[in-house]
RNA sequence: GGCCAGGUAGCUCAGUCGGUAGAGCAGGGGAUUGAAAAUCCCCGUGUCGGCGGUUCGAUUCCGUCCCUGGCCA
């Protein structure tokens, strides 16, 4: 089957990629694959910045709205799903436009992920029992006895990555080192063009995400969190529960704090999100850097395609 | 105007029985394999409100001034 260009199109939160995505689907012939973790969440609208019903009637929009808040979704997921729906663009005779801000989606796509084991969620409750009990250095500690590769990579606290380890060795009886040290491949077939929008300076990124975060409130965000505060469905370490902004508007609907307090917390917990994000552009190969408020970075974006295949 | 309590990191505060100070939050850097908008690691020099005094040495004691909050007029 022949593979033309796929544009990966990256950047911190606020930085502008759903604007540029609908901007150059006017130009191009694409339809766009999601790559974010949590606008595949029904009624997580306003709070994630979900492109409205306008814009997706223009252009054709994968892997948003594809499940309800109580389910967890996940890297390899994501995989099938992209690869799929990158396929069927591809079939349309039209180029896959991936747009969005989850980094560990694009490198679990890129470099593909080892064969583990998915989820067991009997198991994470019960390391998680053993975990108040004992503690997580303890369940590290047990880890090193079985997988002393993988515990020396795991800091003693890192809860989440040591419950990991073990679901793994439990439910495979084999360590997870050794799944890892198997070749993986990556999904991506064809030329890739890898544009992350980036704002010029921390205070910019920083002042766009203040703005942003105050539109949404006036948007109703909070509205839309409590009505998922009223499902008794939703435990809180789901996924959707989790999100940012969600997270902190939920905590005050709880009663922890003023709306004006969980409003300047989850402003925060934006920021964070946008350097750990970041963080992994940094480290991604081959990717050209736009200023989102420049002229010319449509006309960039379209020259680099050109030239791609 | 009087009395009281404060003025220490961007914010909230702790502390120094006199030897120039440290937490949380914020912020910065990094890691990242089925939860990733998650999870975790590393990073703390700031006229200790100003000016004088005592002292070998003052952010700490004394005086005075300024500012903030409270009470009384």
């Amino acid at each position: 089957m022949s593979s033309g260009p796929v544009l990966l199109l990256m950047g911190p939160t606020a930085s502008g990629k759903t604007g540029l995505s609908l901007e150059l689907a006017r130009r191009l012939p694409t339809e766009i694959v999601s790559v974010d973790s949590a606008l595949v969440y029904r009624g997580m609208d306003i709070g994630t910045a979900k492109p409205d019903a306008a814009q997706r009637a223009r252009v054709p929009h994968h892997l948003i709205d594809i499940l309800d808040p109580s389910q967890p979704y996940s890297a390899a997921r994501f995989v099938t799903d992209a690869v799929a729906a990158i396929a069927e663009i591809r079939a349309r005779g039209r180029i896959p436009m991936l747009v969005g801000g989850t980094m560990l989606y694009y490198r679990a796509l890129q470099q593909g992920l080892s064969e583990l084991p998915s989820a067991a969620p009997e198991v994470r409750l019960t390391l998680e029992a053993e975990a108040r009990r004992e503690g997580w250095p303890a369940l590290h500690a047990r880890l090193a006895e079985q997988d002393p590769v993988t515990a020396a990579r795991l800091h003693p606290n890192d809860q989440q990555r040591i419950q990991r380890a073990l679901e793994i060795l439990a439910v495979t009886g084999r360590s997870p080192s050794e799944f890892y040290a198997l070749q993986k491949r990556g999904a991506l077939q064809g030329p890739v063009v890898k544009v992350a929008l980036m704002p010029p300076s921390r205070t910019e990124i920083h002042e766009r995400i203040g703005r942003r975060f105050h539109e949404m409130m006036a948007q109703g965000f909070l509205d839309e969190v409590a009505c998922l505060h009223r499902r008794a469905d939703l435990a809180p370490e789901l996924p959707a529960r989790r999100a940012v902004g969600y997270r902190q508007l939920w905590e005050h609907l709880d009663g922890a704090c003023s709306l004006d307090e969980a409003v300047a917390r989850g402003i925060a917990a934006t920021r964070q999100f946008a350097k750990r994000q970041i963080t992994w552009l940094r480290a991604e190969p081959g990717v050209m850097a736009l200023d989102p408020s420049a002229s010319g970075t449509l006309e960039a974006v379209l020259q680099a395609l050109q030239s791609s295949d």
